[in-house]
DNA sequence: CAGTGAATTTAGATTCACCTAAAAATAAAA
DNA sequence: TTTTATTTTTAGGTGAATCTAAATTCACTG
């Protein structure tokens, strides 16, 4: 087998098979941290990501970082040119999504299925995400009934890694008569998910704008078509409503 | 609280402090399979588990397991004795019980809810044996309805790490006339499972002992009141049937 | 466009889990 | 009870992932 992929390499196109998953490699839990980090600091921004920015999210420090993409690049897994950001290669994009897969269908299992609060499952999940069995990935899929979204709102990557978009805009966007459901979060933090329980806001609450208080941004709305409620700008940031 | 520890340490006695959880200690990858791996040796003997049989069942050296030893024992995980063998402490083997009762939970959730064979779940389940919530493991168990047995027919630990011990003999042991139901097997490696399964052998399949060979110790046994089936000295070694 | 400040990389160390080779202790045989 | 064989430990070293401190490069500003 090896002779043959000696011989394959020699006949045909060298770069292909370098960057082909015949060996589907695999990466250290630390190295899918980096990954998923890299993947999801170039989701917002289009430009390249910074040491620091990596370093921060992290919780390490932009040395540390450097030495793992030096470590990311030679395995093809990441762009790095020094002093000049990093992005993940088409590889790297590949495994990242794998990761996010998997940590959103545990998220997705743990409310659905073991009924965990929303705010209680990303840690857990991002333990979880590291399970290497892909047959065990995608019977949890099955198990979950295929689910596109997960309990934030956030899109489950297919096994192929494609996912639904949906079309949404934030809550601070939006003008006073506008209304629109409730779709997603752009924090998961326990702190914030909290105070939407505590508010009586969820997946799939109507919200509509009453009142625009210019002096802080903060917004006066109706939840579901009764009740009343003062919203600071910084929670309507990071509130996603249909578009 | 810390101060009012404090108070009772000086009150009572502090032996039965130092090894209360207080600190409830968390242990890495690595140190949970040592601990685990100790907990099944010292499991059939009696006696203190040796450096060569640890290195053997962990594929490592035995350099290594000494380090390990050394440290474990540090931790007050281990009764360890400079070439006398090791044990586990009180606090080794509550650890080592809470690791078994998450592989063995995850493995039956494996076979139950995503439909694995019995002969796929090992290698999974040593992976999610180490994701360290506790509410997860507790929420997990319930939502299997707490089982007491795994797909293999070990028990299950309990929060508490108590287990139900079934009576139960070695296939080997019995005599011609004998019957009994399968309720374990002493071997879960993919292969012996797999060659259950194309004998239709399963747990709870009932078996009575026909005809033993004395030349190799083989039997023939009835499958189900019907089946004849042939079964070499090593396959009834580790079939368990009910006592 | 030189000069300062921030971002990034290098240099050099540390800790963890592992290894090989050699020494020491224990167990088995002669 | 010596001698020999086996088991176990020590000594010394490696690679991965981390750190601090120092050097370098980049970006901005006067
Ligand atoms: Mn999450
Ligand atoms: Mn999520
Ligand atoms: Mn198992
Ligand atoms: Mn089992």
């Amino acid at each position: 087998m090896s002779a043959f992929l000696g011989l394959y390499i020699h006949s045909f196109r060298i770069h292909t098979i370098a960057h082909s998953p015949i060996t589907t490699m695999s990466h250290s839990y630390t190295e899918e941290n980096y990954i998923k980090a890299i993947y999801k600091l170039s989701a917002n921004g289009t430009q390249e990501v910074n040491t620091n920015a990596i370093a921060e999210v992290l919780e390490t420090k932009a040395a540390s970082v450097t030495d793992m993409l030096r470590k990311l690049s030679a395995k093809d897994i990441v762009n790095y040119v020094k002093y000049k950001g990093v992005s993940l290669t088409e590889q790297g994009e590949r495994v990242a999504l794998q990761i996010i897969r998997k940590h959103r269908l545990w998220e997705t299992f743990l409310v659905e299925k073991l009924k965990f609060n929303w705010d209680e499952v990303h840690e857990v999940a991002d333990e979880m995400e590291h399970i290497s069995s892909t047959l065990l990935t995608n019977r949890l899929d099955e198990f979950l009934g295929f689910p596109k979204f997960d309990p934030h709102g956030d899109p489950i990557p297919s096994e192929t890694g494609e996912m639904k978009q949906i079309k949404q805009r934030l809550l601070s966007d939006m003008e006073v008569n506008d209304a629109g459901v409730v779709v997603g979060v752009n924090d998961s933090q326990p702190l914030f998910l909290q105070y939407l329980d505590k508010m009586g806001i969820a997946l799939g609450s109507k919200i509509k704008i009453i009142d625009k208080i210019p002096y802080d941004n903060s917004l006066e709305i109706n939840l579901e078509d009764n009740k009343k409620l003062l919203i600071s700008s910084e929670v309507s940031k990071n509130i996603f409503l249909s578009a």
